[in-house]
DNA sequence: CCCATCACG
DNA sequence: ACGTACGTGATGGGT
């Protein structure tokens, strides 16, 4: 039989480690993750490393031991358990649970104490012995047979005491070890020592004598110094702290080495704490293996005809497609389930069937779904009108936690307790391996993502209402879903002979400064790699560097615009860059967007993406379609209404953020400022300068307005500094003048940081809310970072909160006043409609009352709007 | 697949 | 002392 190997833990100490070791670290619902992290990497190398065949991971067991009989302050002064670890500890009992590892703790007795007991009897039954902790007091517990691993820096590098390598590094024996421990002290544990003995003292009186004990036996003969002054004055305190060092081998525990047999991981269970932690890299780079079929067993039928009796008053149903590309893709497959009965209908027979149509229709039979967008969308194709959605799950986790990863239903029905619904990467593949499965697998997958939502309905909706979220999610992002859905359906007509024409004038620009940039570079390159342009601006031409990125040399537009002066090259460059980001992207990109059959470009809105609340928008991206350089913005001629004689008619809030900022900060002069309609910008400028407002210049304005920027993004001197190119002393002083000018955004401020501290979440206008858990990080970093998002989120996302209103409010109106006019597109602060001509009038009087009334704040909202025959024209 | 860059609000 | 402006998506280069 091989021989036995016990692997012993000291788990708190590696906890401790782990947590001061990493960054503060935290998974998407805000726990902390970082000791748990560090624990797992380490365990992981060691298992690899080590084989064992027994493991025990130890714990301390409350506060008092039976040390605080000999000295009631052991281990005193020291500092609370900050509660981002505390909280980590659940988490890491339930990690080794998931390895099937024994875990034990003794009242009155240290992890240590629990170690050495077993690390003693095991020597005694000759096995090999590994301790691993992050104390090096277990060093003490080394032998021949008993190695102590002892974690350095970021937990998985790790340094193995045996008696040799203690012989070599301090030239001791194990025992010794507490001898120094008793001379020298140790301030974490509040052990005494001998005040004035160091290591280095402690380790050369060892050499001499042996051991505390020797010592004192022989310490007359010492010859007279401070040392031996200090060594008399404190002997009974060494040997007590000798004492409180020594770990006691012969606790009365009640665990026996039989019961510490290690069987190996549980690896699905390991799985699952680590996604609950998202473990991302640990979960990509391990070869675990999901079990098959650990998951309760799901009772479906495969059904090839539907009858009305099927489809009942409420029903949770999902629309399984090829990929995220709604509006071009496939459907594989359709599930169905209220619960008791689950069943899958083919697409073959879902969309040739006139039962299911007539009840898809039916506003009355109410469904539950995740991403009904998306299957309103791809229904929308097949000519039907998706009615009647009560539940999206989507929407409601997003409301719920807007950080939470979204658009698989196995992720969102894990994150509220249901995890019997394979990963789509499981059933599918990835990448070019991607394929779809048999029937009868794909059927089990879809009729279990329908079953899933039915059954987590009840639980999130709940879970919205203790979070006062219900009437946000259902009032609002729920039927906005519908209004999105039909906006991309509707889609933007673009004119492709339009943008060929400018590719055609941008190809021959493009080509010329190519020309121009290689013959004062000396030689070609490629213009759009910034490492090869980085050679040649900063070591061929001698350019001087101004800021370095990651990789080498930054190439970025601030950098360049600094070095214009200094070589006629770079204005060549910047050109370069802007024509050939204006091809690629809005002529080429665009135009592989188009859908043949109209024309037109169907973007997608992520409605449950950004961390703020507002939407996104992609394939193709028409929220940063360009507009400040004349060059980009003539880009918008292409986008055209898709009638003869239609027009594109735009409407935008004015300032929505800081008319926000001054609703939730409620600052006397800001609201004053927007009351009276005056340019913030300027009337900023003369608060700041303390000037009249005719004596506001320019650049004043300009400062203003960068500080106003910097107010809404959270402000930071730093940042301000870049941003108008000032130093960090003048920024600083701006923003005094600014908070000294609006006390009550400075009291705002200091609030929502502090709120923020207190629940862990921040929060908008109706009530959305951001989790962030790095508020309290002792990093500076990710503290500050943290803190800025509180200032910023409650601003952009209550700006989200009005325009989302509004459009609710919009399609309404439209409705009642029995317009033809669409609403297209929102680009975060406006909206882009089409519509008849004869319409304008009505328009020009009904948008901007409806944007500017979604919801009351106590300044005014004020709306911009113009029309024209391109996109272009609505200027 | 990540990075740097740049388009938008 | 720390080293940042907030929120996104698409592209080309390079590993």
């Amino acid at each position: 039989m091989a021989k036995e190997k016990l692997l012993l833990l000291d788990g708190n100490s590696l906890a401790y480690r782990a947590f001061f070791a990493l960054p503060l670290l935290a998974n998407e619902s805000g726990i902390h993750t970082n000791a748990v992290y560090g624990f797992t990497t380490m365990l992981q190398k060691i298992l690899e490393e080590e084989k064992p065949t027994k493991m025990l991971v130890a714990f301390d067991a409350g506060k008092t031991t039976f040390r605080h009989d000999t000295f009631d302050e052991y281990k005193g002064g020291r500092q609370k358990t900050p509660p981002e670890l505390s909280e980590q500890f659940p988490y890491l009992r339930k990690l080794i649970d998931a390895y099937q590892i024994k875990r034990y703790e003794k009242e009155l007795y240290e992890a240590d104490d629990i170690i050495g007991t077993l690390a003693k009897q095991a020597q005694s039954q000759h096995m090999d012995v590994i301790i691993v902790s992050g104390d090096k007091d277990l060093t003490q517990l080394a032998t021949d047979q008993v190695s102590v691993y002892i974690t350095r820096k970021g937990m998985t590098d790790i340094e193995k005491y045996t008696p040799s390598h203690i012989e070599e590094k301090y030239g001791l024996t194990p025992n010794q070890i507490i001898d120094m421990k008793g001379l020298m002290g140790d301030p974490s544990d509040n052990i005494p020592g001998v005040p004035g003995v160091g290591e280095k003292t402690a380790i050369k009186l060892l050499k001499e004598y042996g051991s505390v004990e020797a010592l004192y036996e022989q310490i007359d003969s010492m010859k007279q110094s401070k040392m031996k002054e200090k060594l008399v004055a404190n002997e009974e305190q060494a040997k007590m702290s000798k004492k409180l060092a020594t770990i006691f081998t012969e606790a009365p525990i009640d665990i026996t080495l039989e019961d510490l047999n290690y069987p190996g991981p549980n690896e699905d269970n390991v799985l699952q704490v680590w996604q609950e932690l998202s473990f991302k890299s640990l979960i990509e780079k391990s070869d675990f293996q999901v079990e098959e079929k650990v998951t309760a067993e799901l009772a479906f039928e495969i059904v090839r005809d539907v009858t009305p009796d099927m489809l009942k008053d409420v029903m949770a149903i999902h629309v399984e497609l090829e990929n995220e590309h709604y509006h071009t893709c496939q459907i594989l497959g359709v599930g169905f389930s209220d619960g008791e009965t689950n069943f899958y209908v083919s697409f073959e027979i879902f969309s040739n069937n006139e039962v299911i149509k007539n009840w898809l229709e039916d506003e009355t039979k109410k469904k539950y779904m995740s991403d009904s967008k998306a299957a309103q969308a791809i229904l929308k194709r097949l000519g039907i009108n998706l009615r009647g959605v009560e539940f999206d799950m989507l929407l409601a986790s997003y409301i719920v936690n807007p950080a939470i990863s979204g658009d698989d239903i196995a992720t969102l029905a894990r994150e509220f307790g249901y995890g019997d619904v394979q990963a789509n990467e499981t059933i599918y593949g990835k990448g070019a391996k991607w394929t779809v499965p048999a029937e009868n697998v794909l059927a089990e997958h879809v009729a279990r993502k329908a079953f899933s939502i039915w059954s987590l309905q009840p639980v999130v909706e709940e879970k919205l209402k203790t979070n006062e979220q219900f009437d946000l999610y259902y009032d609002l992002e729920l039927p906005l879903a519908a209004i999105l859905g039909r906006m991309e359906s509707e889609g933007i007509k673009v004119n492709i002979e339009t943008l060929e024409k400018m590719g055609e004038e941008l190809e021959q620009k493009i080509t010329s400064l190519e020309k121009e940039i290689y013959e004062l570079a000396g030689e070609k390159f490629n213009i759009n790699s910034p490492k090869q342009l980085g050679v040649i601006l900063f070591e061929k031409l001698g350019l001087p560097t101004i800021k370095k990125t990651k990789t080498g040399y930054s190439t970025a537009a601030d950098v360049l615009e600094r070095l214009q002066s200094e070589h006629t090259i770079v204005k060549y460059i910047l050109d370069y860059r802007q024509l050939a980001k204006l091809k690629s992207t809005y002529i080429e990109g665009l135009i592989k967007e188009v859908h043949r059959g109209d024309s037109k470009v169907h973007t997608r809105f992520q409605q449950a993406l950004t961390a703020t609340g507002r939407l996104s928008s992609t394939d193709p991206n028409l929220q940063n379609i360009p507009i400040r350089l004349e060059e980009g913005r003539k880009i918008r001629q292409a986008f055209v209404p898709s009638n003869e004689d239609w027009v594109l008619f735009a409407a935008d809030y004015s300032q929505i953020e800081l008319r926000v900022l001054a609703h939730m900060s409620n600052d006397d002069n800001l609201v004053d400022a927007f009351k009276k309609g005056m340019d913030i910008h300027t009337r900023t400028a003369m608060d700041v300068f303390h000037v009249s407002e005719d004596e506001v210049t320019s650049n004043m304005r300009r400062a203003a307005k960068a500080v106003n920027f910097g107010i809404v993004y959270g402000i930071s001197d730093y940042g301000l500094s870049q941003n108008l190119d000032i130093t960090r002393k003048e920024a600083g002083e701006f923003i005094d003048k600014y908070l000294q000018s609006f006390p009550g955004v400075k009291d705002y401020m200091d609030n929502i940081v502090q709120e923020a501290k207190l629940k862990g979440y921040v929060t908008t206008l109706l009530n959305r809310r951001r989790y962030l858990p790095d508020i309290t990080s002792r990093n500076f970093n990710l503290r500050s970072f943290a803190e800025r998002t509180a200032m910023n989120t409650p601003i952009q996302g209550s700006a989200a909160d009005i325009i989302k209103q509004a459009m609710i409010n919009m399609d309404a109106r439209l409705k009642e006043e029995g317009l033809k006019t669409k609403l297209l597109l929102q680009v975060h602060d406006e909206l882009i409609f089409e519509a008849p001509r004869d319409e304008i009038e009505i328009l020009e009087r009904i948008v901007p009352e409806v944007m500017e009334n979604a919801i009351s704040l106590n300044v005014p909202l004020k709306v911009d709007f113009s029309y024209g025959s391109t996109w272009y024209d609505a200027k």
